[in-house]
DNA sequence: TCAAATCTTGACCATTTGGACAGGTTTTGT
DNA sequence: ACAAAACCTGTCCAAATGGTCAAGATTTGA
């Protein structure tokens, strides 16, 4: 990958412009993509001329490598603490209502790595190769841990990992069909429980484990 | 949507080329969307001059709308002819493993899809409220008599349908993390299997089913 | 056989798009 | 106060891109 620009440095109080610009391509990139992405949109999004967004970014790759380097930046995982003598139940309760709340109150991202990977994923083979596929292995282990334990039924915990974030991300990346097969306008907290509760009783009861209880409207 | 084209009645011998575009145009998409999709790049793909996929198709939306109808006349449900007289475990386990092989066989059309409702489905509005929609409630309608009848454990049938698509679906849209996170190179029938049963199984179990004779290499 | 219908394609065009740039404005440090 | 640095933006341009067209090649049907 590119060199990092360090985001958060460069934010001198003068170029507030930088962190609108970013969230504008983010928008942008989100829904059309890389190569369908327009830098004027971009511009129109952020309500600056579109010479001003080249000012700050050399081309339109280079703010596309920004966008998803200020969004790895800001990923900081529920999970990343969870060690084989925590319970399982609820460290994969928490785990699983983090990352659906993450789906409902900020898409955007997700949907962008969403168009990323669709695309082969030619700008994050670094991140994942270096970051993601380490992330994977190594909580993998601590399922295995407690499948080994007895505490959980014995599968593939990287297929366990998959089906979490393939369902969490679900109400992100595919919210116009999710809208649309509901009938509802837009997402609500009900809904976001609703699912929270579905998912992490569904996921954990078939994986041999008592779901906490019940009533908890995660938080 | 667009009125149809009926593609298979045009199939004259002599447009091979209708089908060839078809498919070129297919692929292009799924990876770059309809704005991101270049008309050069698929006649490339297609291996034809640019002005020939013209003479076949208006424009590009209409080559868009070509291909998404292609796809949806294609498929056909596994899960459509199941009726609350059915073992659920049996309706279930054959309806997960048929969406699981599609995802591994054929990933194109399911990152098609993908693509268009990251989008925000501008082109599927109808398909969704005509087709998709009626199709879930009805399927939701048989799951929900399952449960009644003690079948299964009562919770929400759609969001379990949303589960089975989101984790199925999620081994063709995001192949190339998957690849990336495993250290593989491609996807093979050791792995199609793999994840079948632990799909499969995981999920029944979230439902309070039994999974069906596990060593069953599904076919 | 041969004319009509269908298909193929190189060349071309109008518009869109990413990006450069110069000259101006504002801020900063001293 | 004032020069240097940083920032802003209207204007312009070359390349890319969707799409047209006319002339030629091939197939079809009678």
């Amino acid at each position: 990958m590119a060199p990092r620009m360090n985001t958060k440095e460069v934010q001198k109080p003068r170029d507030k412009h930088f962190t609108t610009i970013l969230l504008a391509a983010q928008e942008e990139f989100a829904t059309h993509g890389l190569k369908g992405a327009r830098m004027q949109a971009i511009a129109d999004r952020a309500g600056l001329p579109k010479a001003n967004v080249h000012y700050y970014f050399k081309n339109k790759v280079s703010l596309y490598l920004a966008v998803l380097d200020n969004i790895i930046a800001t990923w900081d995982d529920f999970f990343n603490d969870v060690s084989a003598d925590d319970d399982p139940a609820i460290a994969l309760d928490t785990f699983i209502r983090a990352k659906v709340r993450l789906s409902f109150e900020n898409p955007t991202a997700s949907r962008l790595f969403a168009n990323e990977i669709l695309q082969g994923a030619p700008y994050l083979s670094d991140y994942m190769g270096e970051v993601l596929r380490p992330w994977v292995n190594n909580r993998a282990n601590v399922i295995h841990e407690w499948m080994n334990a007895g505490k959980m039924i014995a599968t593939d915990p990287v297929l366990l990992i998959f089906m979490i974030w393939a369902t969490t991300q679900h109400y992100a990346d595919f919210q116009a069909q999710v809208l649309g097969i509901l009938g509802r306008k837009e997402y609500d907290d009900d809904l976001i429980s609703q699912v929270s509760d579905f998912t992490s009783q569904t996921i954990l009861r078939g994986c041999g484990l008592e779901p906490p209880n019940t009533n908890a409207t995660g938080n």
